[in-house]
DNA sequence: CGAGTGCCCTGACAGC
DNA sequence: TGCTGTCAGGGCACTC
């Protein structure tokens, strides 16, 4: 599934590719009208000034004012090849090698819409999105802050993308484990010691797959067709059962706000402060 | 308004 | 072999 580091490695393909382009047509193909498609085809026409990322969604501002969001959703791919199936949307482009963008996107969780630029009323995620993680503006004084505002899970409050953004359900349960933090510790009361390794491994983590290219799991791929190679870094996502390469007790798997949740129950044991 | 629940959607896979 | 059931989850509508 595409979280930062996967969006990040998509983004820096995609901006030397359509940076300065001109989008001849934007079209949905195989893909019902509705808010994830809304405006598409009004790119028309317009320039791409550069390709953007905040969280996990791509940014793309147009040249009359409106910006391209692009969000890869569970499975969503981009390619200059037509995929032959699952396409959602199409773009026709002022370039003479790579003339069209394809988006790609089976289970239809993707987004590929058109808004004013910097108007994000209608995407609530993005409108109250916290900080970027890489960021100076991602430390411990400000995580502390908004740590301290919730008492929800920490990782149901990763997930909200509201106290640091980007971070999805594979890094969030690496982060967690890394920091020796268990996941359902209530956010405002995750000990304030453990504040500054929290964020320095959430930085880490992130940093060290956008190395790797992502993790692919399933579906995902760079915009080359390549496959993120941070699955093998892993340590407790997908590794139920599996000793804690910390400490050798067997990773547990429990469901946190819908989501399978991968920890070590003797390293990560502060549930309750 | 914060918090919790369930839906969208379809490919992969297990089990029979 | 082919069918059925289960699982995967980001974002958001809905409910309390």
């Amino acid at each position: 599934m595409p979280e930062l580091p996967e969006v990040e490695t998509v983004r820096q393909e995609l901006e030397p590719w359509l940076s300065g382009k001109v989008i001849r047509k934007a079209e949905r193909v195989d893909a019902p009208e509705g808010p994830k498609y809304r405006g598409l085809e009004l790119a028309s026409g317009q320039t791409i000034q550069a390709v953007n990322r905040r969280g996990k969604f791509l940014l793309l501002p147009l040249s009359h004012g409106d910006e391209l969001i692009v969000h890869l959703g569970m499975t969503g791919i981009i390619s200059p090849n037509d995929p032959g199936k699952h396409v959602r949307a199409k773009l026709s482009l002022s370039d003479s090698e790579k003339p069209f963008l394809y988006f790609q996107d089976a289970r239809r969780f993707g987004r590929f819409l058109l808004v004013k630029a910097g108007d994000y009323q209608t995407l609530p995620t993005l409108f109250s999105m916290g900080p970027e993680p890489l960021s100076d503006d991602f430390n411990p004084e400000q995580f502390r802050i908004a740590l301290a505002k919730s008492s929800m899970p920490i990782k149901t409050y990763l997930l909200s993308q509201k106290p640091v953004s980007g971070v999805g359900n594979i890094y969030a349960d690496e982060a967690l484990w890394a920091s020796k933090i268990h996941p359902l510790t209530p956010a405002n009361k995750v000990a304030r010691r453990q504040i500054p390794l929290l964020v320095q491994m959430i930085k880490d983590v992130l940093a060290a797959s956008i190395e790797a290219q992502g993790t692919t799991l399933n579906d995902y791929r760079t915009v080359n067709g390549e496959v993120g190679a941070y699955i093998d870094e892993l340590k407790a996502y997908g590794h139920k059962e599996e000793p804690c390469p910390r400490c050798g007790t067997a990773i547990s798997k429990i469901v946190v706000a819908g989501r399978g949740t991968h920890f070590c129950p003797k390293c990560q044991k502060n549930k309750d402060g």
